[in-house]
DNA sequence: AAACGTAAGACGTCCGACGTTTGATGTCCA
DNA sequence: TGGACATCAAACGTCGGACGTCTTACGTTT
């Protein structure tokens, strides 16, 4: 045990893998927004000859994005860019299929502390978007426009977590959609699952007008409570 | 636009790469737990032999699992189980160096959620483990022992996040523990910060103990929100 | 105009080779 | 005897080429 000075010159020369390398070249550029959600990245010759490195490395960088759900691989067509962010093919695999209930737990549980953080931080023009969503999903559930009750409802949702200031509590929310959406469809399907009471949004939104983060955070979690009991409760019935 | 009939004898036959079978195959041996973590995998070509691919397959494979966190590749040496969840490389990776208001603000939500359903479901042993663990926190705090501390109290919050029943919930907060640790050495080093009050917990496990959800949801945001507002207000002093 | 056949592009997999790093083993000398 | 050194095998890193299969687009035929 010969105990080591810590001298920062002399740290260990470490090279990072030149696929490692390659990850990250790739990962720049979905996030700078150079190849956005939806295009073809260059096939891999071009990614060959741009960055100098064998087909193998190319194809493991690639794999693991695709893997982590940044990427997705078309046999014979090409590889195209799924998600900005790497979080929510995490949750996905996490939570593939899974319990719709936990799902609205966590949910409810984010909702809340988005609620309270945006009732502190939101400006008015985040205000009247919401309050913008609201009228669209009013509007939807008039017209018995379930998917877009379902869009505007998730705007205002969403419009809350963004408007927390929290970056990574807005992070985690939108990664959630996914998982949530599929489970409710699933639930949708099964039992007749078809949104819940249209009224409660309004209440949290005022609350975040007249800046009360306590009662944002009440209403955020009795809007969901409602939702998760009306599944557990009444899901089974349906015809 | 042809019209076609629902036939589930007429699906696409889709066959999912080989690689992609690889990652599902060792993923399972590390989420069984047959190879711990820690533990060293097979080198590639045992792999190779065994699962009868090539090794840019195999190396496809590990190099996906490596990169979301799950392997650790150590050149010349062998590759090592590393986490037995993605989660925590994706929110690591997400959130490395972030904000620590803005983890703590995501604990706080995740807390408070937790608390609110483990006063509805935890039973009295988990009670009893939350117990013992505020006692050591206590003791570890009387002691000055600031390790002891920082485990004790994290083996409370943990096990109230265990006890809400939600598997769900209580990855995402096991998985916050990496930045959240991170980020609050980081805000020792600059700022002395020490920990929270180590009363409140106290109250918190009471209403657990009363199962009242309210409550305890407000007890479990109180104590999160002072440990914040230590880490703002009273961070920048020092000397 | 619709159906078919064809060809090019792109990813999937395999094989073999060599380099570099690491850890362990063995050896030599003080 | 014990430590420092040299050596070697194992394991991962990278490269290059080859062939198969699938998807798409396009031209041809009917």
């Amino acid at each position: 045990m010969t105990a080591e000075p810590a001298d920062p010159a002399l740290e260990p020369v470490r090279r990072p893998a030149l696929s490692d390398e390659v990850i990250e070249r790739i990962r720049a550029r979905i996030a700078s927004g150079d190849w956005p959600v939806g295009s073809r990245i260059p096939p891999e010759p071009e990614l060959m000859r741009r960055l100098q490195v064998a087909r193998g490395t190319v194809r493991e960088a690639v794999r693991a994005l695709a893997h982590t759900g940044l990427l997705e691989v078309r046999r014979g067509d090409g590889t195209y860019v799924k998600a900005k962010s790497e979080l929510s093919g995490a949750v996905t695999r996490l939570y593939g299929g899974s319990d719709l209930g936990q799902l609205l737990e966590v949910r409810e549980g984010l909702d809340a502390q988005a609620a309270r953080l945006a009732a502190a931080r939101a400006d008015d023009t985040a205000l009247d978007a919401l309050a913008d969503a609201l009228r669209r999903r009013a509007a939807a559930w008039e017209a018995g426009d379930f998917d877009a009750w379902v869009t505007a409802d998730w705007d205002f949702h969403a419009g809350v977590a963004d408007a927390s200031g929290n970056a990574l509590l807005a992070e985690l929310y939108h990664n959630l959609a996914g998982p949530l959406r599929t489970a409710m469809a699933e639930a949708w399907s099964t039992s007749g699952f078809q949104g819940a009471d249209p009224v409660g949004h309004e209440t949290l939104l005022a609350a975040l007008r007249e800046r009360d983060p306590a009662e944002a955070g009440r209403q955020a979690a009795a809007n969901v409570s409602d939702t998760r009991a009306w599944d557990e409760g009444e899901g089974s019935r349906r015809g």
